[in-house]
DNA sequence: GCTTGAACCTCACGCCACGGGAGGTCCTAC
DNA sequence: GTAGGACCTCCCGTGGCGTGAGGTTCAAGC
């Protein structure tokens, strides 16, 4: 009557067969005891442990961590500050993603969706997470509309030039030099007018422009972007 | 020049070459072209298509959930709802187990914290999520010394009742039946007088009576309980 | 005491998204 | 022609079990 079959164990814990068989496996709890048959006996002492392991994994220990916090009961202040810190950062990423989808959400047709989200990756070729995340929160001060706005005149500026470029218009054009202007105005305005965040754009731009065709991996567009650089030039 | 070799395209994706590796194995983004010798060669649109699958990706997509994304490209907003409901789920699940860990790292000694933690996992054998989740805020609302305080009195309470279990102590004798009455009013406290609270819970012990010796898994509780009761019913 | 069905046992592969290494071939620059 | 880096395929490992397969043992009813 003190000895706990598997079965009955699992009931008891919640967990299942399998998982009382881990844990056994690895070591992490053992049933002290056997049948002569070889079923597992589990005893009160062993129970107990369980409870511990259980009650260790629903804080979001792993099995390692969990073994390591019993092997030395003193020490599970820091075990668990460590954890604290390690779910703050899971939290913190999850509600990054979370934060990219609402905007994307709200802001995008279907059919943008896709292309909205190679421009994303392009840029996050050319920028830096920390450049990237003060653009971020700009876009969320000026609102979903305001974004959404800039963003589609992007595309078209985008279109515009890619169809002049095809067409052979020289980057010297009056026309392809407006859209040149066009263009720098926007990015002012994705950086807000903000001369720190526009320098550091510009600045990652200037030290990455050498090595800027076999990073982007996409030809077509370094294409693009000289193409825009010399139209810049002959301003 | 618009072909790719697989470790380029790895500098440039940011990726490892074993990724690329996998996402052809998996035909999620195949070298169209190969070298007579084998190499990979990447064509431009194999890129684009690198790129889209790493910006579902880093949205948190699975790389089933790429592969579906980028099947049918008209059911993107579906697939990204979904996700964000996922993302929410795994954000308030983070979340919880947050507040749990403050709330121990806070309010606890780290001798106190295994004994605690058996506690709770007790506990959450005998109450279901939502009474938990009531007898929580309860406990925030106490604020957290006075919790400590009430957890205090409990282990003791529970210690000295285990010592005249063991020690033959009838359950009718007048100081066993004080503790049993201490014991009533310390989990009048827990519930904080809350009629609706204090039902729940003794709705869910009435209810689970029977089956607990089978559900609790740690039999000299079980003892204790029992003792408690008889005490009780001797008053 | 016998039967039957539930519970138990030990392998052992599968998941997901790759990491990492072994052992061999190929490409490119000097 | 040779060195050394880049590339190839094959395969085992990770965490925390799920899910059988195929065989043994237990407990209850006859």
């Amino acid at each position: 009557m003190t000895r706990w079959s598997i079965g009955d164990l699992a009931k008891a814990s919640g967990l299942t067969v399998r998982t009382l068989h881990h844990y056994d496996e690895i070591g992490l709890v053992v049933a002290s005891e056997r049948t002569p048959s070889g079923h597992r006996r589990y005893t009160p002492d062993d129970v107990r442990r369980l409870y511990q392991v259980r009650s260790l994994r629903q804080l979001g220990l792993s099995l390692e961590e969990v073994r390591s916090a019993l092997s030395r009961s003193d020490s599970l202040r820091p075990i668990f500050e460590a954890q604290l810190a390690s779910l703050t950062a899971q939290a913190q990423h999850v509600e990054a993603l979370r934060s990219r989808l609402t905007a994307l959400l709200d802001g995008h047709t279907p059919e943008s969706l896709l292309s909205t989200l190679e421009m994303m990756s392009v840029h996050e070729s050319y920028f830096t997470a920390d450049q990237l995340g003060d653009l971020r929160s700009r876009a969320a001060a000026l609102g979903p509309e305001a974004v959404e706005a800039l963003k589609a005149s992007w595309l078209e500026l985008v279109a515009r030039l890619r169809q002049h470029m095809a067409d052979g218009t020289p980057p010297s054009d009056p026309r392809v030099v407006e859209l040149a202007r066009q263009w720098d105005e926007l990015g002012a305005k994705f950086t807000g007018g903000d001369a720190a965040v526009q320098a550091a754009a510009q600045r990652s731009w200037e030290e990455n422009k050498a090595s800027i065709s076999s990073r982007i991996g996409w030809p077509a567009d370094d294409g693009l972007v000289e193409y825009v650089t010399r139209a810049r030039a002959a301003r």
